[in-house]
RNA sequence: GGCGCGGUGGCCGAGGAGUUAGGCAGCGGUCUGCAAAACCGUUUACGCCGGUGCGAAUCCGGUCCGUGCCUCCA
């Protein structure tokens, strides 16, 4: 598979630090409210990954990390962070937030199909140790220094700081808007924050230096190095995490290890809504319940996301879901076909699969694979002629790598069957007026047909 | 202001120096009890301005627009 890697610009061909099996980590939300449906096409685009990685013949220990310790709000809010100010909005604990939101992620990951054991999920607050250990580590190295509010990482001290996102310090410095505070250089930061000597906050912990909580960046470097180890396959994260979170990632799991932190970087694009980024003032910051209330289901989303590639920044409007919509009904229509008569047309699922699997291994080219399986869907709406056997096998495999249940649809009910029955019957009888009630009857049980020549077929409309 | 990424027809999008991507929508037709589908025909695009080529959507420069980061941030 030949994958873009941010570390070099480039597209590389991808080959594992160990065979057959691929340690892959990609950077989870932050759960003090629900992820948009732009956090959702980010997750699922790990997935999609992950699935064409499994289809190329690897093994995967996929983890991902829930931040469940909270972080400053952008607008330095008197250092209060966003799981405490919702807990407060919501009159809950931080902790009572943090568990409410992750549980709804949780299932979320299952409306989208998902495909992360939830064995690998795992939660910042549970590595408090491991993160301090990794401070400890950073500290002997002489990385760190401590000012009044916690303890800082000194960026000067790792060579290579900033490699990965290409940073130019000097330009940065000149264009700092905020001060240093007691920050020895401007791209220095936190990893362990002092608790306000005033306030007692619901997150907090001993550490050799104080009660506090962990900073922003360290849960990443510390969950990657006790699950996966020092060096891992594949870092995934959003194009935003370039220049601070992954830099900084790699600085301080650098500077204790001596290893490279990931021999991969792969970034996905932002999504838009309406031509227009997602923010809270645009009111545009949809999410999993809009979908469901305007009668979409995950998979639809999840075609919708197919349809456009990761590094571009993609655009999304309700008629452009319905449109993927459409075409993952019509993707349905031709899997069930395995429960009807054959038609006369051939078809190459061979040459389909071939191409399909050329265009993910081309950098997860997937835009590309689902209009080459369209093409096919199109070409077989009335019907062709299969092997039973190959046809499954293709079905389970496409099942596997686009994720989208193909093969959970079930044959039509013995009544229903009988119904299309009937209505031939009707229509060898031209009792139009009957044969139309028959179809209005089971277009209410999401059933439709369509005639051909020799014959009637169904598909599911939802 | 600094450092990045991107701009393809009504829409989504592939490709990336010469050869019609594909799909959706549209229009005309074949077919059809109706519907749906299918099939045939049809609409030739690469933000703008320059440059280098026999030839540029594709390379180079500039410019405009969008977007990410530079804020103790996922």
């Amino acid at each position: 598979m030949k994958l873009y890697n941010t570390g070099s610009r480039k597209v590389e061909d991808f080959t594992p630090l160990k065979k057959d099996k691929i340690s892959f980590y990609s950077c989870g939300p932050t759960v003090y409210d629900k992820p948009t449906i732009g956090n959702w096409a980010s997750f699922i685009r790990y997935d999609i990954l992950s699935r064409a990685l499994r289809m190329d013949g690897y093994e995967l220990d996929w983890i991902m990390n829930i931040t469940d310790v909270g972080h400053l709000v952008s607008d330095a809010d008197e250092g209060e962070d966003k799981l405490e100010k919702t807990a407060r909005r919501e009159s809950k604990t931080a902790w009572q937030i943090a568990e409410h939101y992750s549980r709804y992620f949780i299932d979320g990951l299952d409306y989208f199909n998902i495909s992360i054991p939830k064995k690998n999920i795992v939660r910042a607050t549970d590595y408090i140790d491991q993160q301090i250990e990794l401070v400890k580590k950073l500290e002997s190295g002489g990385h760190t220094y401590e000012t009044s509010d916690g303890v800082y990482f000194d960026s000067t001290t790792f060579a290579d700081y900033g490699k990965m996102a290409r940073l130019d310090l000097s330009g940065q410095k000149g264009g700092a808007r905020v001060g240093l505070g007691e920050k020895k250089h401007a791209t220095d930061f936190a990893l362990w924050k002092f608790s306000p000597k005033d306030k007692k906050r619901d997150m907090e912990w001993d550490s050799p230096w104080g009660k506090g909580f962990p900073g922003w960046h360290l849960e990443c470097s510390a969950i990657a190095l006790s699950e996966l180890g020092e060096t891992i396959d594949i870092h995934a994260g959003g194009i935003e995490h370039i220049p601070v979170h992954h830099t900084n990632e790699i600085a301080q799991s650098e500077s204790a290890t001596h290893k490279i932190l990931a021999k991969f970087w792969v970034h996905n694009n932002h999504l838009q809504i309406d031509g227009q980024k997602i923010s809270k003032s645009l009111g545009n910051g949809y999410t999993l319940e809009d979908l469901s209330s305007k009668g979409f289901n995950g998979l639809d989303f999840r075609m919708f996301v197919l349809g456009s590639n990761y590094r571009n920044e993609s655009n999304f409007t309700w008629e452009i879901l319905t449109e993927a919509k459409q075409k993952r009904i019509e993707l349905q229509a031709a899997a069930d076909l395995r429960y009807q008569t054959k038609g006369k047309l051939k078809a190459d699922l061979q040459k389909l699969k071939r191409d399909i699997t050329e265009a993910f291994d081309d950098n997860l080219n997937t835009s590309l694979a689902m209009s080459v399986l369209n093409s096919f869907v199109q070409s077989v709406s009335n019907g062709f002629d299969y092997d039973e056997n190959e046809f499954m096998n293709f079905l389970d495999w496409l099942d596997n790598l686009l994720g989208l249940e193909l093969l959970d649809s079930k044959d039509i009910t013995a009544g229903q069957m009988e119904l299309i029955k009937e209505r031939n019957l009707a229509r060898q009888d031209k009792d139009w007026a009957r044969a139309d009630r028959i179809r209005g009857e089971l277009l209410k049980e999401s059933i439709a047909l369509k005639d051909t020549d020799e014959e009637t077929l169904w598909y599911r409309t939802n």
